[in-house]
DNA sequence: ATGTCGTAACGTTTACGA
């Protein structure tokens, strides 16, 4: 089973691009992020022609995410629990029941966080704080589950082009990795950096300055997958070459291949 | 002349978020 990541940047202006893409990777279930759009806007046409079953957690105008599912999904839940005031529509959960185990998968939009310090960047760490405890409830579980999505993290300087850039940025401050890697030290493994252990590889290139005909890109699209998940993976990659297409987000799609 | 893109609104231009 293939399962892909992808922040599409919004869905209204991304359509072209993105079934382009699901026509090709063929992945069984895709987690997007930052779909722009309510629920009621997003299209599910384009999707359930291609066999997805579709299910979305959107807002007006920002964030947003979504997953297609070829198999039918169960105990939906949309929003991070843990603050009843947050309204920014950045979590989503959904259980996929394959033939060797059931498998919860969260797709996550966490917070950029800039400008640091300041109002977004503290809403960034509680967000990571949140995360956590979602993270323990369901690590007490025992079951195989995974958390995919645009983390907003670069984990270490070897997964930014020119690290240097990026040391004062929410993106890359010691509070942010050391957020991302309490997570990581819950007992996760992060699907790419366990499989390819070279820098210099990226998910991400902004659209200003040439970044993308520079390769100054950064990796901040993750997978982490508990025990009993990382168990059964098989594979991992980035579709890179999405990012030199027509009409592309400014990430691209990561996934990971699995034997459940 | 910020640089680039997507979205929305008191819209043919500006503001915000990334």
């Amino acid at each position: 089973m293939k399962i892909a990541s992808f922040n599409i940047n919004g869905i209204k202006a991304r359509l072209p691009a993105l079934t382009d893409w699901l026509d090709e990777a063929q992945p069984d279930i895709a987690l997007l992020q930052e779909i722009k759009s309510v629920d009621d806007g997003f299209p599910h046409e384009p999707f359930e022609d291609r066999g997805y079953h579709v299910h979305t957690h959107g807002q007006k105008s920002f964030n947003g995410v979504a997953i297609l599912s070829k198999s039918p999904l169960e105990d939906i839940s949309r929003g991070l629990p843990g603050d009843d005031e947050d309204e920014q529509a950045r979590w989503i959960e959904a259980t996929v029941v394959r033939d060797k185990a059931a498998l919860r998968i969260c797709g996550l939009y966490l917070p950029n966080g800039n400008p640091a310090p300041g109002p977004k960047y503290d809403y960034k760490l509680a967000w990571m704080d949140r995360m956590r405890a979602r993270a323990q409830q369901l690590l007490d579980a025992e079951e195989p589950f995974l958390m995919a999505g645009d983390y907003n993290v670069i984990p270490q300087d070897e997964d930014a082009k020119r690290p240097e850039a990026w040391k004062e940025d929410a993106l890359a401050l010691p509070q942010s990795r050391a957020a991302f890697r309490r997570l990581l030290h819950m007992g996760f493994t992060e699907a790419f950096r366990a499989t390819i252990t070279a820098g210099g590889h990226y998910t991400f290139w902004d659209y200003q300055g040439g970044a993308w005909n520079r390769d100054d890109g950064i990796r901040i699209d993750h997978f982490l997958l508990s025990p009993q998940a990382a168990d059964h993976m098989t594979g991992c990659g980035i579709d890179k070459e999405i990012r030199g297409r027509e009409k592309p987000s400014d990430h691209v799609p990561i996934w990971v291949e699995m034997d459940i």
